[in-house]
DNA sequence: GGTTGACGTGTCAATATCCACATGTTGGAA
DNA sequence: TTCCAACATGTGGATATTGACACGTCAACC
């Protein structure tokens, strides 16, 4: 019934099945934590794609409020196939970010331009990891059978995810000018 | 004249920028590395986009070969977009990466699933992660002025990905089952 | 009482991308 | 010498996504 690859549709599943949520609230989510690291998406794909997934059966209008907001809910078959989606072995992995495409691309730079973007990454990863390590630290442990707290997996991911990123950038620095880093070194040994 | 986030032409230009390619070669390219961590594409989008860019002067065909294969170095105009590009300040980094996506929606499991998932994940990321090592150990340190070296840097940055990933889905896996293994070392404490 | 800003949902045209199909070449193996 | 696989580039229709535009609600502030 649903491709096995459509990605947009089993974004709204899960968050669905954490908790029910309006395409407004949904909306807000992609523009914060999911949009900006797995997978962006605009109000005017979202609230298409929750029509459609309604009328396939997968989520349902739990509740309508003030605004002609509509609160959604996934069904047992919006279970089902979202469970089926994240153990499809043959997944086809499409990947997409402009963020790691500009580090590959990295060596069309020359060494000054590619140092200089280097710093750059080095401290935009350590800020973005330290904020989310103090959000971590704000909220507890997580605890089994509290679905709200789970969510902390992924702001762990990303600090961990921006601590490698930090790590590398400087490790990639000193390959760069591992030269010009020799060089002073030697200096400094004669020095003393 | 090209707008600030176009993503495929200067992905492409980055690559002709470290080496002329012909449209076969940065097909394969996208095949490999780029195309699983940064940014896929297929032969489709890259043929007609190499002809818009030849037209649009950021790139030339510098040899025609056998097969009517066709060459392509990046033109100055080409290398100046492409740094504008990379230092681009208020660029969208837009993403889209199913397998980020999955680690979002594993709080959307029920938690024997979820530490199934995660197993799979840690196995895999460790795999990876073992690959690019051996691959990084083969060839040597990156040289100044060798492009093609380079391309390393890359290589690095996948591997500590990847043992990122993996250190990750073994700490959330003990936070799933914590629960759980500070019962049987209860009992275990009790039963001694 | 009016204005502003967040809430809340939607359409439509333009663009980007994917998939299936199409076509011819060259080298090597059976 | 025939066949196959990799080489090499392309078109066209279907689908997905973005950006501009549109519309109405509600609460708070001035």
């Amino acid at each position: 019934m649903y491709d096995a690859d459509m990605s947009l549709p089993h974004a709204l599943l899960g968050l669905l099945i954490v908790r029910p949520r309006s395409g407004y609230e949904l909306t807000k989510e992609f523009e914060s934590h999911i949009g900006r690291h797995a997978w962006a998406a605009g109000h005017t794909s979202i609230y298409p794609e929750l029509n459609r997934m309604a009328e396939n059966g997968l989520v349902e209008v739990t509740h309508e409020g003030a605004r002609g907001s509509r609160t959604y809910a996934a069904t047992e078959a919006g279970r089902a196939e979202l469970r089926r989606w994240m153990f499809d072995r043959d997944r086809s992995r499409k990947v997409r970010n402009e963020e790691v495409l500009r580090m590959f691309l990295i060596s069309a730079l020359d060494p000054d331009d590619a140092v200089a973007y280097l710093r750059g990454i080095a401290e935009e990863s350590a800020e973005k990891a330290a904020e989310l390590a103090k959000l971590l630290a704000a909220t507890g442990p997580i605890v089994q059978g509290d679905p709200e707290k789970f969510g902390l997996l992924a702001a762990e991911y990303g600090r961990r995810q921006y601590e490698a990123v930090h790590g590398w950038a400087e490790w990639a620095i000193t390959q760069i000018t591992g030269q010009a880093a020799e060089e002073s070194r030697s200096s400094r040994a004669t020095a003393s």
